[in-house]
DNA sequence: TCTCACGTTGACGTAAACGTCAGAGATGTT
DNA sequence: AACATCTCTGACGTTTACGTCAACGTGAGA
């Protein structure tokens, strides 16, 4: 086996991903019973590699799209088996596009939810900028794209 | 107070509503419960106008991007209060704003999902093809958007 | 050595969003 | 009249995703 000269094999603990992450040891133990993670162990401690934290990320992703742990659990599952038997590829294959279409629909959602509520507020700052100006504190519109500031590099999280 | 031409003041039952959106009569006396609904009365039975219909047509889009009844009950009255005071004004601009990037960056994490697993079916099926073509169904890669069939109208729920 | 900060494992509690009865009333059908 | 069907109001059960608390271990410093 080649030595990993990649990346040096740091480690972290679970307090330095929950404050990473923003989330408490609680939930990662959680996770862990859930069957989404399986950090090393020295002694009791859990010691987490990156590719658990690569894990991690990925989980929360889902959350925040509105998938339910368990649905997380089966997609990282298939995402672990890519290369297994051929009739549980092709059923991965199956699920992923089932999931690409509700993801769609997700989409479609948050984009006319958007779009109403920009209406609302446009009409909200148009009538209070006659009534009382004075309630318009300068912050613009948020019109474009929110910045991603604080936001996870997807692409560090890859190829799990 | 003019006389109402426009739609016919149909009405709905509770049963009519669940068939139509594809929910519970709990769940729609639960939304009551919460706040989220107020359905007239004929004697006891609930009676659901237009009205409410498209307020329950915002609840169920609400919950598909992931917001909580408290959430959506809340956006609701803000909705509802929208030439209320002023300083009532300024608030729901506020929060509405607040909404609109937290939206945002959910379709950034769906876009950064949808992409992931697109390109992982696209290994997939090109693992398939040389492994076992047998196992591909003729079905096309949902490379396009999804069909939007049997999808809501939500500019009819406008402006409750 | 004692304390302290961090870690561990149960075990129980909780909020959200309903599901699932039970018991009863109104309405229509045969 | 008997029966079915729809509806109502409680009231208790359930699942998810943790929070919280107790009791314990463990290496670093004062």
């Amino acid at each position: 086996m080649g030595i990993e000269l990649r990346r040096p094999e740091r480690t972290f603990t679970i307090r330095q991903l929950c404050l990473e992450f923003k989330c408490t040891p609680r939930a990662l133990r959680f996770y862990e019973d859930k069957g989404l993670l399986a950090p090393a162990r020295q002694g009791l401690n859990r010691v987490y590699s990156y590719k658990d934290r690569a894990r991690l990320q990925l989980i929360l992703r889902g959350k925040r799209v509105g998938l339910s742990l368990a649905e997380i659990r089966e997609i990282l599952m298939l995402y672990g088996k890519e290369d297994g038997g051929a009739a549980q590829n092709a059923k991965a294959l199956r699920k992923f596009r089932e999931r690409i279409v509700v993801f769609e629909q997700q989409r479609e959602d948050i984009d006319h939810a958007i779009a109403e509520l920009r209406e609302a507020s446009a009409r909200m700052e148009e009538h209070l900028a006659k009534v009382r100006p004075d309630l318009l504190d300068g912050s613009a519109p948020a019109n474009g794209r929110a910045s991603a500031a604080g936001r996870l590099d997807l692409a560090t999280a890859k190829h799990v």
